[in-house]
DNA sequence: ACATTTAGACTTTTTACTTCA
DNA sequence: TCTGAAGTAAAAAGTCTAAAT
């Protein structure tokens, strides 16, 4: 619940806060209620262009701003607080309903952000084992190199197990979801380190 | 005529604050 | 002076239902 704005009302607001309720109260899944619901009308177009006005610069009222209210309006203070109770309320729901399509979009496009990703990484690792076939074949064994002998060594599982996993992993989850920040902040176009640091990062 | 939605009014619960022993 | 229980009021949360669509 939040601070108070301002101030505690008097006995006496209170007191005639409470006079100003209805001298039948509806007591809750009470019959007998007819006569207090016919009283239900619903308020004015301008009567809620007003109160929206006041609403937009203060979503709530301080007692003394209430009654001008109230008064301006043709309406008990009540039913001006009762308003704005449920106007706030409104503005809840509103607000949560927002959030939620705003979440479920940013997943939405990160998901399919995600697949095409991994559709290009299949396709880099088809062209890496086709490449890796060529210079197996170019090498005449003699000259192979260290390097590309340890190349190959470390690279090729790590394609294969790589896949493997990801067949397995079925669902795109939360964990993955949350483990993109990690590839985002990756950064692919440094060569500099070698190619094997980036692929392994797949792994 | 009926179903659904909206909005005004209510009750209950929660929270912040005051008073007083 | 500090502290905790009790009381109070406002707001939030939840609900009901007349009126509108």
């Amino acid at each position: 619940m939040e601070l108070r704005e301002d101030h505690h009302p008097t006995p006496n607001e209170a007191i005639s806060e409470q006079c100003q309720k209805p001298q039948t109260p509806r007591k809750k899944n009470s019959n007998n209620n007819s006569k207090m619901m016919n009283n239900k009308k619903r308020f004015t177009d301008d009567q809620i262009r007003s109160l929206e006005s006041v609403f937009e610069s203060e979503t709530r009222l301080e007692p003394r701003k209430k009654l001008q209210v109230a008064k301006e309006l043709g309406l008990q203070p009540r039913q001006v607080a009762i308003w704005f109770q449920n106007r706030r309320a409104r503005l809840k729901s509103k607000q949560i309903e927002k959030d939620f399509m705003k979440l479920r979009d940013k997943y939405d496009n990160l998901t399919s952000r995600f697949e095409s990703l991994k559709n290009e990484k299949q396709c880099l690792i088809s062209q890496m084992e086709k490449l890796s076939g060529i210079m197996a074949e170019t090498d005449d064994g003699n000259k192979v190199s260290k390097v590309s002998v340890e190349a190959e060594a470390e690279t090729k599982p790590n394609f294969r197990q790589a896949a493997a996993m990801e067949d397995d992993s079925g669902l795109f989850g939360l964990e993955e979801f949350m483990n993109m920040d990690e590839f985002e902040s990756a950064d692919v176009s440094d060569h500099s380190c070698g190619r094997l640091q980036w692929l392994n990062f797949w792994t």
